[in-house]
DNA sequence: TTAGTTAGGGTCAATTTGACTTTAACTAAT
DNA sequence: ATTAGTTAAAGTCAAATTGACCCTAACTAA
């Protein structure tokens, strides 16, 4: 299996075989301008097809193993991290994705807040990338990673996502660095300020950011979920 | 296969199986007040398990159609219909959905517009529900069938999915009879009026509707697409 | 002709949004 | 100790959007 030799009538007489990928999203101050920006993880493909290509980490489906599980197992495996988030992208099924086997990708995306431990323990075979300047991956894979960015930032624009990338408290400035970092573009620090007071699922502790050079920001902390799919309920 | 009586080890070593299902959305005046109405086909069980439950439309995906031809074929065998518009609603892939197997389904979601003949050609095996009143239906087809509306509604609130239900002309009390009828709630004629006519996708055409008991209304079309998934790119 | 009804245009106040200003609170340098 | 520099936080103002409501146009039926 997986070999570029298998022919016509192997491809007709198999059914389809079903994987489960995910796009694990972290931000990590860029090595430039030291602001945050998004990077992900990759594993490089040991066998045809695409063999030494860089791509999503995934694996089959077991039989005890809810979908979600699935994808939380293989997050765990590439990075040794749980998700902060974690949410069914798409179900590609194109006729010719693999060109030796008939295969249907269920994608996951997931939010993790890595250490710099984590981010360091770079292997022969799993390495972090930029996620706005990534190289040809195997597969359709650059599809699925820039569709997976659309959601992010949809969602980011729209729900209540980015917290997640962020600790139990934080300041304001972190959680607009994280919109700018995600959405790429500057926001206004005080019309952000007004319009996160407006949140109800944002809340002001009495606690401040202190040690910093000027004057200290006041902390809050994120009480609401994020709603989600079918499972969850909230956005497409 | 699809008996009660698998056992566990069965489960065990059979790979997960994958079938593709269709949500079918169609608008059709209710009997009752003559407004349009949220009506969907679903067909009857003919086996074990659920059997002679009602259940959405499905099937295998067979090795040489994409999902959403899949999909769209499965559509045709049950309605007889094209579908206006079809995209992918979500995988669906709990433990327990089959007692007897392990079943993954791909769930699309679809609107149709029926011909009256289509409606009344109701059979033993397939029939139309009204969507806000169903009964209990096989496996998990009922939460299947909630979050198929949401995000119907969510798309009629944001996206351009409406024109579909309407043929290539229409007035805009048409048009605001489809929202109502699937938002479900009663929107300003003259406020509705003024934010069509601020966008761009909707275009006024010379044309009247003539023959009614009043002042006869201006037709327009629709220009835009939809934009979507992956495939095509516009919301989660 | 007139009454009834829908189409289509408009007003007005409340709310939201973007751009910008001002004041507060801190550190570091003089 | 004072001051300059920097970030936090609050406020101002005009433009754009939204919801509620009203008025006139155009048609049919009585």
């Amino acid at each position: 299996m997986f070999t570029t030799s298998a022919n016509v009538s192997e491809r007709r007489l198999a059914p389809p075989s079903l994987a489960i990928s995910t796009v694990i999203f972290a931000l990590r101050p860029s090595e430039s301008s030291g602001r945050p920006t998004l990077w992900l993880p990759l594993v490089r493909r040991i066998r045809e097809p695409y063999k030494d290509m860089w791509a999503l980490p995934g694996g089959p489906l077991t039989h005890d193993e809810s979908l979600q599980d699935a994808a939380s197992r293989n997050l765990l495996e590439t990075t040794g991290l749980a998700p902060e988030y974690l949410e069914q992208l798409y179900a590609f099924g194109g006729l010719h994705r693999s060109p030796s086997q008939r295969v249907v990708s269920i994608v996951y995306w997931a939010l993790v807040q890595p250490t710099e431990a984590v981010l360091a323990a770079e292997s022969e075979n799993v390495s972090w990338f930029r996620a706005d300047k990534l190289e040809k991956l195997a597969f359709d894979h650059n599809e699925i990673v820039d569709y997976a960015l659309w959601r992010l930032r949809n969602k980011m624009a729209y729900g209540s996502i980015a917290y997640h990338f962020l600790g139990e408290y934080f300041t304001l400035a972190q959680l607009r660095e994280v919109y700018e970092a995600v959405l790429d573009r500057p926001l206004d620090p005080a019309n952000f300020r007004r319009q996160l007071k407006s949140a109800p699922e944002i809340e002001e502790t009495g606690e401040f950011l202190q040690g910093g050079k000027h004057r200290p920001p006041r902390l809050y902390r994120f009480t609401g979920t994020p709603g989600l799919g079918p499972d969850n309920r909230s956005t497409p």
